[in-house]
DNA sequence: GATGTAATTGGCTATTTTGCCAAATAAGAA
DNA sequence: TTCTTATTTGGCAAAATAGCCAATTACATC
């Protein structure tokens, strides 16, 4: 595996990580639906609103979602919806997986 | 968030994680061309057989590859080829962060 | 300018992940 | 049985991640 071959892995790596953890998916698949504040977004949660935030950042620096401050209030949203195609891609899994078990 | 709902998107969250590695995405890439064995493997990724045992043992863990041990060798191969999609999707992320740094 | 609200950042500890080596297991060959 | 090869497992140290609190920044209103 040569340097630019590992760069991509690495890069699309990055990606994947940034999605991989739930309360992280949780706030893809809410601003899905529309943009919301991190406010908002923490409520649901039901965590500190500083890990929201950060939460937030690392799915932004992923270039996944993107944030748009107004007055008080920063709105992020969804910025590259095909990471939506992974849930379905999960659902696959997750359902073969089950099959097997119960052969 | 209930009960449910984050169990949910734990199932999710533990299929990207295992996916969240430059090496296991190399891995994936490889035996989307077919069947391989763990020793061949090894010698692509350039590391320890131990680690990429453990690579692949992750990657099973989470139902995206299988194994089949046929005499010394065990070959691994795909069993949810949607994982591939991902790759598609992480291009577009990195095409669009691109795009938004040159202007 | 002073106050209040929304959000981010720094710092800390606890937990998880990674990758190597050494040891153990499994299966074919001598 | 003994030897060799392929793979997995256990254990360890280094690095990365998570989540809380406290402090800071940003902006609006009084």
């Amino acid at each position: 595996m040569n340097q630019e071959l590992l760069a991509r892995y690495e890069s699309r790596a990055a990606i994947l990580k940034a999605l991989a953890h739930p309360t992280r998916l949780f706030l893809v698949d809410e601003l899905a639906r529309g943009e919301r504040c991190v406010c908002d977004l923490t409520g649901m949660v039901g965590a500190d609103i500083s890990t929201v935030s950060k939460h937030l950042s690392v799915l932004k620096q992923a270039g996944i979602v993107e944030d748009d401050k107004r007055g008080l209030q920063v709105f992020y949203s969804l910025r590259t919806p095909c990471v939506l195609n992974f849930f379905t891609c999960c659902e696959t899994v997750m359902r073969k997986s089950a099959v097997d078990v119960n052969n």
